[in-house]
RNA sequence: GUGGGUGUAGCUCAGUUGGUUAGAGCGCCAGGUUGUGGCCCUGGAGGCCGUGGGUUCGAACCCCAUCACUCACCCCA
């Protein structure tokens, strides 16, 4: 074989296609049912935008960009995510004029150059929501509600939200001064990694999988702690909201999320064996930084590559109604085969004909492994007579019907 | 980017201490007579054994490289 999809991408063939439309009609039924819109933004924009919002220092923006020049040497990129993006259209067509808050959610392939895995892909797919203009902690409550009801709704075993607040641009500063002040004396026994991350961003080493520096991060100061009152106050509504709507959450003081542009809230949805399947938060100061006015947003995003997998067994089911198909019996009938095919379709019945010239026994085979319910025989005697043969396919009864009854019949059944 | 595992027909896999024509099951196609599927029987197509080098009289089996998949890490959805 000569030619395969590039690393870390793939091909949806049919089966798995009929997953990933039922996934996608699942997750667009929550978005209306919370007042969510479709955006659909280009799948590349300017390199600056992704740098600008996204950061500079994150792993995304330093090493995972598809970025190429075009022909009038612009510079673009594939976009890795899609905050910046809705964050760009928000702005370029002046979305705050209208009604407030924007409730936003988006869908579509995502790019980001990293060494694929289980459920990671270097092509792969995202859902999103994003809203615009509410600071308030039922802006928090109200993305992570619908996120838990839609996952719930996809029967993910052992599914776990995590949350944590990062603090904001007045709080943080200080508590990554703790923070360095107790990791500090700790420099050589933390591992290489974080002993990178002291300098690059040291909340990070609070969630290193290594087992010393775990223990290590454990006696760390708690960020919790260090809330300024606004934030700390933020996080208990939040939190207590979270407890009246009865969706279960563990504080997890050492969740850290990648994108610089977080603010207060972080959260992140686990599940088993798949680790992450959404994460999201708050970025009160994104809008503001691209240039926008200041503007509050909180937003999610699913890994739909890993819901897949983790849904797997609740979408095994899914099954398309096959159309009928019409055999022939007899020489020369494909023409009239064509049009009945027609009259069937101009009626909303799905139907499909014979295209491989096979004999009545071939075609039979193939509407069988086809799945097809129904199958409709043109032969010639009974078309003399103006009558088709209708046969079920699974019970094998067959019945003799007059051609122009045939559609309504096949409506009800 | 780092480390480990794997790579034989469309799919799941066999393949003995390197030895000459590389196998099975499933799937696919065609038959088992004249207008009828799903079971059964028979036959057929389909592999330069991931790719490129090397060792050898001889390699699917050994060595090297490369690509891909996979797992863990980094990071993230």
């Amino acid at each position: 074989m000569k030619y395969k999809a590039p690393r870390g991408t793939r091909d949806i063939l049919p089966g798995d296609a009929q997953r990933w439309q039922l996934l996608e009609e699942r997750f667009r039924r929550y978005c209306r049912l919370y007042g969510f819109s479709e955006i659909r933004t280009p799948i590349f924009e300017h390199t600056e935008l992704f740098q600008r919002s996204v950061g500079e220092e994150t792993d995304i923006v330093s090493k995972e960009m598809y970025t190429f020049t075009d022909r009038s040497a612009r510079q673009l990129t594939l976009r890795p995510e899609a905050t910046a993006a809705t964050v760009r259209a928000y702005l370029e067509h002046n979305l705050k004029e209208g009604p407030q808050p924007v409730k936003l959610y988006y869908q579509g392939p995502m790019f980001r150059y990293d060494r694929p895995q289980a459920g990671r892909y270097r092509q792969f797919h995202q859902f999103g929501l994003e809203l615009f203009g509410a600071g308030a902690p039922a802006a928090d409550a109200e993305i992570i509600a619908l996120s838990y009801e839609f996952l719930q709704s996809l029967s993910i075993k052992d599914l776990k939200l995590e949350i944590n607040s990062v603090g904001c641009p007045l709080c943080r500063p200080a508590y990554r001064e703790n923070l360095l002040f107790y990791l500090q004396p700790l420099e050589k026994e933390v591992c290489p990694d974080c002993l990178h991350r002291f300098a690059k961003n040291p909340l990070r080493v609070l969630d290193c999988k290594n087992e010393k520096c775990r223990s290590l991060a454990a006696a760390a100061p708690i960020i919790e702690h260090s809330l300024c009152p606004p934030c700390g106050d933020h996080f208990s509504q939040l939190l207590r909201a979270l407890e009246r709507l009865t969706i279960p959450f563990a504080v997890n003081p050492r969740l850290v999320r990648g994108l610089d542009y977080y603010t207060r809230t972080a959260f992140e949805f686990l599940c088993d064996g798949q680790g992450s399947v959404a994460g999201g938060g708050r970025y009160d100061f994104l809008v503001e930084h691209c240039g926008g006015p200041p503007t509050p947003g909180v937003g999610v995003a699913f890994g739909v590559e890993r819901l897949l997998l983790a849904a797997e067994a609740e979408f095994l089911k899914f099954n398309a109604a096959p159309p009928v198909f019409i055999a022939t019996a007899g020489e020369g009938l494909e023409e009239e085969a064509l049009i009945l095919a027609a009259e069937l379709r101009a009626g909303g019945v799905a139907a499909e004909t014979e295209l491989m010239g096979r004999n009545l026994k071939g075609q039979l085979k193939y509407a069988g492994r086809k799945g097809c319910r129904h199958l409709v025989i043109l032969g010639e005697r009974e078309l003399s007579q103006n009558m088709v043969i209708l046969r079920d396919m699974v019970s094998g009864v067959q019945i003799e019907i007059e051609r122009g009854q045939l559609t309504g019949r096949l409506k009800t059944s």
